[in-house]
DNA sequence: TCCGCATTAAACATGC
DNA sequence: GGCATGTTTAATGCGG
């Protein structure tokens, strides 16, 4: 059966529309509901093979309603149902109701409704005979016992009305009786075909079984038979009911069609290019070949916008041919298919005719005419045996064994192929038994699902902008034992923290591994199994940061340098009223380390030490921020709800991650590099609370699988964002106080207007200015210089793209926080450590976590620095 | 333009 | 033999 990933990987299945596909695992009902394959007998029974269609499925929910209702039918059956769950069930149908699945009853029940049925149609056509209304009549009728629907008389046996079934059961001890008595009573009707009552007169006496010896006759059916089908058929074919659907070459066409595609809701659609084929068996006809996909099918007649009855396979609108004409079946007791002809003008089977209300065996190629449509049933592990029409293997059976997957289907059908085993006689179990070395054989992995871009949450549809290397850090950081992680569970760990990789397509693994073996910041920490628990080099990362840091405190104090010596410039230009540029040159280089002639030096220099400056500045916003969010999230989770201090620190960085990875995105979407996220919090720190709190909430709805949504009120943002002043207040911004009023003013994430558990990141970019100079909070030290500089010396590009670098260390950094809140109580120390972030202090060990990207920004630095 | 880094992909080896 | 894991190499793009 095909499972959601089979279904969505594999192209021919997608292109070639509802239909069984198998793997190596069970699906669930409600999988199976849409892929048209019988997993269980009952199922099987309930109905025919269709899926996505909602026809079928309001008619399967009515049936299973119906079951479900009914109280009759107790098998509960699970949702995956394993060879040895069908064993079980048919012992427990054995066990408890020996003639359940006997042909007896089913022909009983399928005799009593039909004889019902046209007992009625013959009542309301006498009486309207002359009317020329008894077409409707019969509609009516039929509309009238639909709720009992023939396709689940195999269960209606068993349905509670069991009286009906024991009065069934006296009138009908004899088949022939009962057939007999239902010819007779329509013997007054009209034969619309004469051919029948013909060969009535000469079958009449033929044993009911003796087709099961007969001798296999190939006789095909008259051209014009064939003819005349065809035409049918082929006028039938963009309506809605006909079996034409079957042909094999259309089926790639089928669904492109949705008019055919919506009309053939009985038919299931197979073709060639299809690589397995579920069925129990096959109908060949001579346009069309239909797979036994459940183990009772009704074969009938469905005039046009008739969809008062089921049939799975229409025969078309000839009134030779009842809506209910004949019914296959997998009779359990006798552990074969079995044909029962309900209709009234009866079959021929292997043309020996049989009369209405008689059951016949099924074998391979037993050939089959109901009214002048023949067609032939089809075993197809004993067609595949005898190799008899190859033509015939290669259109049908033989996709029922070619792939590998066909075989782990749990369909009966599959048996090894060249097994001299009749499937007559073989009890279905045995022929699932049979199978079950082969799934265990050939286990095929099951590809990974590829998600279409409306399949994947609106937050986890960009890659996270961190590096691989921080990515494995942070991953590392949070979850790694002492011992180290394997690489499947690092896997697991970035796919937890960042669910774009759980979306996204295969490949990020390698560059995962090939992070981890060249990135000096990894090493493997012992050996498990065949693999390595990978581990985070602390020396080298912490060296790293040390390097870093001083290349920092290099940057800033050339900055530091070059600030001085721009106020003295200003200072000898303001005294002297002279023009800066020569007085510079003149004047201004005592800081500069490299004192040479002219502006353009000087001017390159500043860049350079603004730059520097800048990332100075950056890297302490980042702190900051991450500090702000840290603390909101502190405040935010502060009722955890009885959450495990695990399940809180998965929180907690889960919604860091997100809110990083939303506000970053909207920034980038709107094109504006920087650091959003440190812009947001100067600009407004109330909506980045509110983010934050929509975080809080997503995260905790997936960690606790949605037992609990909401951590956070969002009603009482405002409340709580107060506690907490945002690392900014006392630097720059002059927000005083967030509250959610002042937010709610200005963004569209209200508490009510996403429920709290999402929010809508475009509400993000009113906050973001396009090319906007990010760097609204600077350091304190440069606080009055920088930004002067920056207006003075224009808008630099390569400030803004080198920001933007920032942008990413600063989720770095980011996941690294939320990695502290890991622990609660460190949480609670980030409470402490919160305020006063002084400008001067060194980058701290854990806001600086190593990465490759750290190293590269900053190696950029020390080109620049000693390129000056 | 060059260089270095990050990313990606591929080939290959190894072990389960 | 299939697969996961790990290593190595190369190509490519980007930014400094």
């Amino acid at each position: 059966m095909g499972s959601e990933s089979v279904m969505s990987d594999n192209g021919s299945s997608e292109s070639a529309g509802p239909k069984p596909a198998t793997s190596d695992h069970t699906i669930s009902s409600n999988e199976r509901l849409n892929q048209n394959v019988p997993s269980t007998p009952s199922e099987s029974l309930r109905g025919s093979p269709e899926a996505n269609e909602p026809m079928r499925h309001r008619q399967s929910q009515k049936e299973e309603d119906y079951l479900a209702t009914s109280g009759e039918l107790k098998l509960e059956l699970p949702d995956t149902l394993e060879h040895e769950d069908f064993s079980k069930l048919l012992e427990f149908s054995e066990k408890h109701d020996d003639d359940l699945f006997t042909t007896q009853e089913i022909l009983r029940h399928a005799i009593h409704e039909a004889g019902a049925e046209d007992q009625s149609i013959e009542n309301l056509s006498t009486e309207l005979r002359d009317t020329g209304l008894e077409h409707n009549d019969e509609e009516k009728s039929e509309i009238n016992t639909s709720p009992k629907d023939s396709q689940s008389s195999a269960q209606d046996y068993g349905h509670e009305n069991e009286k009906a079934v024991s009065d069934i059961k006296k009138e009908t001890t004899s088949p022939r009786r009962t057939s007999f008595e239902i010819n007779q009573s329509e013997s007054s009707r009209e034969q619309s075909s004469h051919t029948f009552d013909d060969r009535i007169k000469g079958t009449a006496s033929v044993p009911l079984n003796s087709g099961e010896e007969s001798p296999k006759n190939e006789q095909e059916p008259s051209a014009t038979t064939i003819l005349e089908k065809g035409n049918l058929l082929q006028s039938k074919r963009h309506d809605s009911l006909t079996p034409v659907m079957f042909q094999q070459h259309e089926l790639l066409t089928a669904q492109a069609d949705p008019h055919r595609d919506s009309g053939n809701q009985d038919n299931v659609m197979l073709s060639d290019e299809q690589p397995t084929i579920s069925a129990y068996a096959r109908l060949d006809f001579q346009s069309f070949t239909f797979y036994v996909q459940t183990l009772h099918v009704i074969i009938g007649r469905r005039s046009e916008n008739d969809f008062s009855h089921k049939v799975d396979v229409n025969l078309g609108p000839s009134k030779s041919i009842s809506r209910r004409h004949a019914q296959i079946f997998y009779n359990f007791g006798t552990g074969r298919f079995e044909v029962s002809v309900i209709g009234k003008n009866g079959a021929f089977v292997d043309d020996i005719f049989v009369e209405r209300g008689n059951t016949v065996p099924l074998k391979n190629k037993t050939k089959v005419q109901i009214g002048q449509i023949p067609f032939q049933f089809v075993l197809p592990e004993q067609e595949k045996a005898e190799q008899i029409h190859p033509a015939e293997q290669e259109k049908g059976s033989s996709q029922l064994h070619k792939s590998p997957d066909a075989q782990k289907s749990e369909s009966p059908v599959r048996v090894e192929p060249g097994s001299s085993r009749s499937p007559e006689t073989q009890p279905v179990k045995q022929v699932l038994k049979k199978q079950a070395p082969r799934k265990e054989k050939k286990p095929t992995k099951v590809p990974k699902k590829v998600y279409a871009l409306e399949e994947i949450p609106q937050e986890y549809r960009t890659k996270p902008t961190l590096s691989y290397s921080a990515l494995l850090t942070t991953c590392i950081r949070k979850y790694s034992s002492p011992k180290g992680m394997t690489l499947s569970e690092i896997y697991n760990g970035i796919r937890e923290l960042f669910p774009y990789y759980k979306y996204c397509p295969d490949g990020w693994q390698s560059s995962v591994r090939h992070n981890l073996s060249l990135n000096k910041s990894f090493r493997k920490v012992s050996k498990e199994g065949k693999g390595w628990l990978w581990g985070l080099d602390e020396e080298y990362i912490a060296e790293r940061e040390r390097q870093k840091k001083k290349q920092a405190e290099a940057a800033a104090a050339k900055a530091a340098a070059a600030q001085r010596r721009l106020e003295q410039q200003q200072q000898q230009r303001a005294k002297k009223g002279t023009i800066p540029g020569t007085m510079s040159s003149i004047n201004g280089t005592s800081a500069l380390p490299k004192p040479n002639n002219g502006k353009p030096q000087n001017i390159s220099q500043t860049l350079a030490a603004n730059r520097a400056a800048d990332k100075n500045s950056s890297m302490d916003d980042h702190q900051r921020t991450m500090k702000y969010l840290q603390e909101q999230l502190v405040v935010l989770t502060r009722d955890r709800k009885g959450l495990s201090k695990q399940a809180i620190a998965s929180i907690l960085t889960q919604a860091l991650a997100m809110t990083i990875n939303q506000v970053s995105q909207a920034a980038k979407s709107k094109g504006i590099t920087g650091n959003p996220l440190t812009a947001l919090m100067d600009k407004n720190p109330q909506h980045l609370n509110l983010i934050l709190a929509a975080a809080v909430n997503a995260a905790t709805s997936k960690v606790t699988n949605g037992k609990i949504k909401q951590l956070v009120d969002m009603s009482q943002i405002s409340d709580i964002t107060k506690h907490v002043k945002p690392a900014s207040a006392g630097r720059k911004t002059t927000t005083s106080g967030p509250t959610y009023k002042a937010s709610s003013g200005n963004g569209s994430l209200g508490p009510g207007s996403k429920g709290g558990s999402s929010f809508d990141p475009t509400s993000l970019s009113r906050f973001f200015q396009p090319r906007q100079p990010s760097r609204v909070a600077t350091s304190p030290a440069l606080e009055p210089a920088v930004p002067q500089k920056r207006f003075l010396e224009d808008n630099d590009e390569e400030e803004e793209s080198s920001d933007s670098d920032e942008s990413s260390s600063s989720e770095e950094e980011n996941s690294d926080d939320g990695d502290d809140s890991d622990d609660t109580d460190d949480t609670d120390d980030t409470d402490d450590t919160a305020e006063n972030e002084d400008p001067d202090d060194e980058p701290r060990d854990n806001g600086t976590n190593g990465d490759d990207k750290h190293d590269s920004q900053h190696r950029g630095d020390v080109t620049d620095d000693n390129s000056e």
